[in-house]
Parts: C-alpha cells; sequence; structure tokens
DNA sequence: TTACTGTGCAACATCGATTGTGCAAAGTGA
DNA sequence: TCACTTTGCACAATCGATGTTGCACAGTAA
C-alpha cells in the first residue's frame, strides 16, 4: 500500500485515499473544518479514513507552520530530589490538562548546562519555559528576551517574567520558631547555641532560610554568629563531615539543628549512626524539607514539606493570564510534625 | 534591525547579512561544510555574524528536512518516585551525551493516558522510545510499530523490541534468603510463616518477587500459602490497612516480612507508630526498593536497591548497537543492609 | 434571464532548514 | 593556449501542515 512498510502517512496520501486535497484533509482533521466550510460528511470520511490508516499529525511540520510547537519546558536542577520531582508529576499533569506537552530538562546545576538547555528548548521553539532553581538567572534572562521566550522563574526570583517563590523566609522562621519552642534549656556558650547546617549562601533559597534562621535567633534572644551557619554545601558526605566536626568541636550536638536539606540530612544521619541514644536527649532537630521516613526517625525531627503543587499551579495561573511582568507571588510552605516511631528511650521529649 | 523587533533571525536573514546564500549558511553552521567545500574563511565569518545575531537553529524546520527530531522519549509511570526519578536522571545524562534530547513523559500508570502520550511522542517523531513501566505493553508494541518507531522496553519484557530487566527473581530471592538468615526461629501456625506485602500480581515485577519469594520459602522449609502473600497494592493507605489486619489475625508481628515497595513500607510504618518497641524484637523486616532515611530506621530494614543506572545504560547500548529484535538484558540489583542508627533496645538483633 | 449570495472545495504560497545539482572561476599540466 | 580538475558557492526542490485566495456550482430574488 505504501512505498516503504513503514513510512507514516501524510495528509496527502491521506488526500489521495479520500479523492480530497490535502488542504481539506488538513481541515477536516483540525478544528478549523467549520470556518472552512468542508461539509459534515466530508470530515467524517476523511476522519474514517485517516483512522484507518493510522495517521498522525506530524508537529514538526505542523509547529514550523503555525511558529509554536506546543511544548512547554521546565528546567530543574535534578530529577531525583523529592522537591523537583514532585514539581515535575505536577508540571506534568498541568501542562497536559492544558494540550501541551511537558519537556522536562535538568542542568545538574551546572551553568553552562543551564544555558545550554536552555538554548536548545528554544530550538525547539518551546512555547513557554518554566525556570526551576537556576544558578544563573541572569543568562537566562538574556536567553529568553532574545528569543521572545514567554518564562516564569520558580522557586527563584527573575528579573525579566513573573517568579512565583516558595516562601523560604516564612517556613524557615516557622521551623526555628518550632525548634525553640521544642529546645531544651540552652546551655553556656558555643555548647548552648543554635545551629543551621547544609545549602549554600550563594543559592537564593538557602540565603533566605539562613536569614529567617538569624532572624528568629535573635528574637528569641540566641547568640548567632557566623560559625553557627554551616553552609557546608548540599551533599551528604560534606554534611557527614561537617556535623562530625561541630560536635568535635561542641563536645556534643547543640541544643538546636536546623538542616537545611535532604540530601545534607542524609548526611548528618551517616555521622549519626556513630553517635550513642543518650547523644540525642538534649537536642532538637529540624530539617527544611520532607521525607516520609525520615518523619519516622529514632528521634523527633521537625521537618517542612514545601508545596511543589502550590508552585507549579500558581505559575500556569501566570501562564494563563498572560501575565509577563515581574510580579513575585509566594507559597507558604507547611511544617510537618515527627511521627517518631515508638519513640523507646525518648518518650520524654514528645 | 528586524522587523519584528523579537522575530528570531533565520539562515536567511544571517545569508543577507553575510552575503552568502542560505545553502551556504546551513551548511557552514552545521558539520557538513567541509563535505560541501565552503572555505574556512566563509564559515567563520558565517559563524561570527550568527553568534552576534544569537541565532539558534529552528529545529522543528530542520526535524521536517530530515525526518528526524533528536528527540528521545521516555515514558514512566510517575516522577515522584526514586527508582523512576533515578532513572530520569540516568536517561536524560546518557540522551544529552548522544547529542540527543530528552523527553520525559510519566503516564500515571492509566493505559488509556499511556497510549495518548505514546502518540503524542511518535507525533512529535522522537528517534526513540524507552518505556519504562507501562501497564499495557502490547498496545505500546502495536503503536511503535505502526509508526515504525524504535523502542525498548525497560523493567518489563515487550514483544516487539529489545527489553532491559532488573532481575527481580534474583533480587527477590537474596532479599528473602537474608532475611530467612536473619529471622528469629519461626514458631507454629500463622503466626511462624514469612509474609510478603504489597504490590500486585498482575505488575510483571511484583509477579517475579512473589515467584521468588514462594520459591526460596519452599527451599528454606518454610510454608507458603496463599494467605501469606499480600498484594495490597502500592497505595501507603492499603498497606496501612493490609499490615494492621494481619497483627490483628496473628497477635503479632510475623517473624519475616518482605515488603514489595517503598511506598507499600511507607503504609507499614503508619502503622509501626502505633506498636510497643518489644513488637519488633522477634521480626526481621525487608524492602524491595531502597530510601537513605528507611536504612536509618530504629530497627533493621534490609533493602533492595536497583540498579536505575544500569537499566538505562543497558537500553542505550541497546540503542548505540541498533539492535531491534526482542533480546533482553537482565541487570542485577543490590543488597544494601540495615543502617540502623544507634541499635538502642535492639542492639542484641545485630 | 440576470445578478447576487452561499456552499464546498482545490490551488498555491509559506514556515526554515537541508541537500542534490549546476556552474563559474581559479588552478594545473601539457 | 587548451583541456581538465578542483574550489567555492548559488539555485531550487523538498519535508508536511496551514491558511489565504479563488473558482465552480447551486440556490434565490428581481
Amino acid at each position: 500500500m505504501q512505498q516503504h512498510p513503514n513510512r507514516k502517512p501524510t495528509i496527502y496520501d491521506i488526500a489521495q485515499l479520500a479523492g480530497a486535497s490535502p488542504s481539506t484533509v488538513s481541515a477536516a482533521l483540525g478544528d478549523a473544518w467549520k470556518a472552512r466550510r468542508i461539509s459534515q460528511a466530508t470530515v467524517e470520511m476523511i476522519r474514517r479514513i485517516a483512522a484507518e490508516q493510522g495517521y498522525s499529525r506530524n508537529m514538526q511540520a505542523r509547529g514550523l507552520r503555525r511558529a509554536r510547537s506546543g511544548l512547554v519546558g521546565m528546567l530543574i536542577p535534578v530529577h531525583d530530589n523529592r522537591f523537583f520531582a514532585s514539581m515535575s508529576q505536577s508540571f506534568e499533569v498541568n501542562a497536559r490538562q492544558r494540550g501541551l506537552v511537558p519537556v522536562i530538562a535538568s542542568s545538574l546545576r551546572d551553568p553552562a548546562e543551564e544555558s545550554r538547555v536552555v538554548e536548545t528548548l528554544i530550538a525547539y521553539n518551546v512555547d513557554a519555559l518554566f525556570v526551576a532553581g537556576a544558578a544563573n538567572t541572569e543568562a537566562i534572562s538574556v536567553l529568553c528576551e532574545q528569543a521572545g521566550m514567554r518564562h516564569i522563574f520558580i522557586d527563584l526570583p527573575g528579573r525579566s517574567a513573573p517568579s512565583v517563590l516558595s516562601d523560604n523566609f516564612g517556613g524557615a522562621s516557622k521551623l526555628t520558631n518550632r525548634l525553640f519552642d521544642e529546645m531544651p534549656a540552652p546551655g553556656d556558650g558555643p555548647r548552648g547555641r543554635p545551629y543551621f547546617l547544609g545549602g549554600s549562601e550563594a543559592d537564593y533559597a538557602s540565603a533566605e532560610r539562613i536569614a529567617a534562621f538569624r532572624a528568629v535567633c535573635r528574637e528569641r534572644g540566641a547568640m548567632v554568629g557566623s560559625r553557627q551557619v554551616i553552609a557546608c554545601g548540599y551533599s551528604p558526605r560534606r554534611a557527614t563531615e561537617a556535623v562530625a566536626k561541630l560536635l568535635d568541636d561542641l563536645g556534643a550536638l547543640p541544643p538546636l539543628l536546623f538542616v537545611n536539606s535532604l540530601r545534607a540530612f542524609e548526611g548528618v544521619l551517616g555521622h549519626f549512626v556513630t553517635l550513642p541514644p543518650e547523644a540525642f536527649a538534649e537536642t532538637v532537630i529540624g530539617c527544611y524539607d520532607y521525607d516520609p521516613f525520615a518523619a519516622f526517625l529514632q528521634f523527633p525531627v521537625h521537618m517542612v514539606r514545601q508545596n511543589a503543587h502550590g508552585l507549579i499551579t500558581s505559575a500556569f495561573e501566570f501562564l494563563d493570564a498572560g501575565i509577563t511582568d515581574p510580579v513575585i507571588a509566594e507559597v507558604a510552605p507547611d511544617l510537618v510534625p515527627p511521627r517518631t516511631i515508638f519513640r523507646g528511650p525518648f518518650a520524654e521529649l514528645g
């Protein structure tokens, strides 16, 4: 029937089979057929034949002609992270609801890769780009502006387009306040002070959380020197080393420990394994970000659950509304209380 | 300079600026310029002008002409799952290494959505499709064959193309054997038997694991009736209910519990919260799939870490080698010993 | 019959890049 | 100088779908 056995049929093939012209076929298969005054009988015949032939539109040709692609891109740092994976899921559902095809790309936090990815998405003519967690937002702004690309920043503020931000300051304030509420009586000297661990001050979200941590500490009348903020990055290994050193310096866990990310917390646990249970009696621990299993540890961990779904939903609202000015929306994260499993020796801490 | 302020420049614009023809520009910007005998000087001039103008190739036009897109698709059930998120990450890295743009789409385990997604990817003319975790592989086989689409199945066997499988039978055997090694002396009656919980027998991977569980139980001389395999699905809630009922029936935890997924394990923990610590003294627990935090629980949990990276790497090897026959490759998962945090009251179990 | 309005569709240009072909001009050897 | 090769590039067709324009024919009113 066809020349190449596996060539996909085009509107020209369908047109020939239907005894119609390609333009009629095109109209009949889309929703332009009414406006183009194609009779319903013709439309039905063409659609039947197209279905029989397993026709599917060539989106490249369509996109070329219409100067849009039906794709919508999202840039994230990594896929294998709860927060971003939730965003991906929500992004995908929202995009499909709007008849768009989501393309999710990760930059591995590398600014060069980041720019390359944005250029690629522009080359594919994505209709809009969501930027979540970029290292160099300014470079992205420039690229998008040059290409006249609709874009929206998520979880970090951008100069050139709307931004949807997680309220990192608010979330970190809530968490820090909760930790102070639960904190055993502080001791004297460095040993009695609250500590913050993980992340990088260069990262927008981390900077906000650190600022909130400092502010609440001051409100609560606690000392907070630069030594108390240990921004050791995101890798578990670095966190393990940092917490080991901290214990070495202080001789014990501090009364309050704010861990900035799950990855850092993973590292922290890597060192905790080596400690006796008593080490945890006089400390309260919080973690920014949520993991269901971390909530089930033997000692209570207060966690912040970011609202990935809310962030994406807000971003799509900007898209739907056609807003392109650099306005800002904020979405509040939630505090999740510990669900510590059968508290064992620590029941008295509850 | 340009008519529309934000129109992206095309090769025609560059050609005019460079005083060359569009075909020369096209060749100069790609790697065909040597074959087309464009002088190096011309190439350099054109590239300079293109860079100045912020030119980027229109991949839709290129794809249309060349009958390929430079895209490679992967279908997964969900994004927000450790295993699939790891696969996504690995897929992305591998695709980019080969100069392809990855498009990752999730089906939410809905067969209808699944087919729609595959059709969409075909319409965008992706150069190859990886299918990981599909509900209806036969429908996908048919669609791909119809379109002449290269595809590779991951973590489930397909009829129409190569498959890369996680060795679920082997992994579950290893885990079950380990659990038997660590199991306290079995009691009499149902209460003394091993149990399997979570997943669905209709799912290929789960079926393999259940078969392995049964086989090892028999080898080890344990009874294994149909009551001992509780395939209650993937949702945490169902697992919570199932484990509650089990405890109710038996009056205690069984000596050996094989939990089939992290989501189910999450549900199991939801019930464990209500139990006293002593409840865990006479049981050994395993979970198929790995979570760093779950490895740090108060009681030891033996986990299987699936090799997402290995699966993807093998799949790309099939792709690179141009293999299209339905051959099968298997990738072995790893057993991860518990890293139980300061074992507390259970140190004697170690 | 004439003029006019609809109806139903075909013809054709177009989107931007790639690629087969052709053709001058420069270079080479006799 | 002549025949021949090589160099360097332009021209035009093409990929598949869309949308504008135009045309034949039917129906209708005067």
